[in-house]
DNA sequence: CCAAAAGTGTTGAAGTTACACCCATGC
DNA sequence: GCATGGGTGTAACTTCAACACTTTTGG
């Protein structure tokens, strides 16, 4: 198996992994990676996980993500936030991931905690490629994710549970709309992240009162129905009480 | 230096810290033991810590927590919720906590990562005894934090401010208030956690309303006033939304 | 002219804030 | 009888939820 990384400098017990959510004005999406498979047979398929990895054994824990996330799927330039950590002892002990730490780490055997990160995205900014381990790095609808590797389906339900929580506190539009965008697509943002039905008049009273966006002159065009108004954020905004 | 542990078992590279806070009517206080002093010098005196230690190679986070908690304070039947993890490469590198480590680790350089947990007691439930490398094990006045070893004063920092969010949203008063207590007792509670003060009918009306709490037959004696009626948490009551 | 989504106000209910006085007890 | 903290109600205001019709555009 290729020497993905610089192995020596590795901290083999400690990871990070990265729940990174992109919006697409329809569907919430994350980025997943497609692992290399572990035997050279043309059926095997590799496994879907969260981009992830060990740490350096110098580095900073918000560092090692940022670089695990650019290594995997070459995003970078967002901010990542440290929401849970996972350590059950049984984590690495499914078979096909047995055989995957087999031919890729140094002491495959090691017992490794992981330390989770999730970020917002505006999908249309980031074009993940992959590289290192990745043999692919995709964009998945949240509702067709399956069988990840690992513990990763327990990471991804942590961090949309928080996804849900956080959106009431933080502009957490800013970072998963467009520069520009009209209300009722922010508001398709909220339903589906909060999975519920919002009235039209009171969402619009109610983002517009808080002060967080700002109108623009401009209009859509070319629609076949009324062209909507742009708005954008407003970035003097620092922080609301529950907005939404 | 003496061996406090089965070292053989445990996993160097990782290790958890316990924020237990309690309230003694007056005060929030939180949970420190003075480590043994790493010299036999008489005028040594060993660091102010969170009670916190390395995992076991095959132990769960979260029973790592309690165990350690045990192990250090005999504090035990506690809830312990994981808030954050602390990982910066030099979060070990002040000299006297060098000092400690090697005289106490097996593998004294080692970089460790922390995951940190909380919790809310009752201080009256609760007498910490001191045992493993905990020369003693006191509650501190939260004003009265001196210097921590390690990292610790950023633990307790952070845990504060996720105490006072948590606060409105979950019933945290279950944990910290005795079996019987006054509407005033519980009131002092949320002034000292949140630093405000809050009107007193405010407060009674919306507490009694939330249904979080029952009224007793009882009421206080031997006090030099009105007579306080004494309440007790609600068991049934599950959870609230941001109910102060 | 039809389909599609944009845009807009009001009302009643619920919740929040601010505020001041009498009560029961021990000494 | 006085000091101490317990206990109580109301009015103004703000916030929230529910609800339906007209407007502008493309085809």
């Amino acid at each position: 198996m290729a020497d993905f990384q610089t192995i020596s400098k590795l901290n083999p017990h400690v990871s990070v992994d990265c729940v990174i959510f992109g919006f697409d004005n329809n569907d919430l999406k994350v980025l997943l990676i497609e692992q290399f498979p572990s035997t050279n047979s043309v059926s095997d398929r590799g496994s879907m996980a969260l981009p992830g990895n060990l740490i350096k054994e110098d580095e900073d824990l918000d560092d090692a993500a940022k670089r695990v996330l650019k290594e995997l799927t070459n995003l970078s330039d967002l901010y990542l936030e440290q929401f849970a950590t996972f350590g059950n002892p049984n984590r690495l002990s499914k078979p096909e991931d047995r055989r995957w730490l087999e031919a890729t780490r140094e002491i495959p055997e090691a017992r490794v905690i992981t330390v989770a990160y999730y970020s917002l995205v505006r999908l249309e900014r980031y074009s993940p490629t992959p590289s290192g381990f990745a043999k692919n790095a995709t964009w998945v609808n949240i509702n067709e994710v399956g069988n990840l590797a690992f513990d990763h389906n327990i990471i991804l339900e942590k961090a949309l549970s928080i996804l849900k929580k956080d959106l009431h506190k933080i502009p957490a539009g800013f970072e998963l709309m467009p520069e520009k965008f009209t209300l009722s697509h922010l508001q398709r943002l909220y339903e589906i992240i909060l999975n519920t039905e919002l009235d039209k008049r009171n969402f619009r009273r109610k983002i517009i009162k808080s002060g967080i966006i700002k109108p623009l002159k401009e209009k859509q065009e070319g629609v076949n129905h009324k062209p909507a108004r742009f708005f954008r954020f407003n970035k003097k905004y620092q922080e609301a009480p529950d907005f939404i």
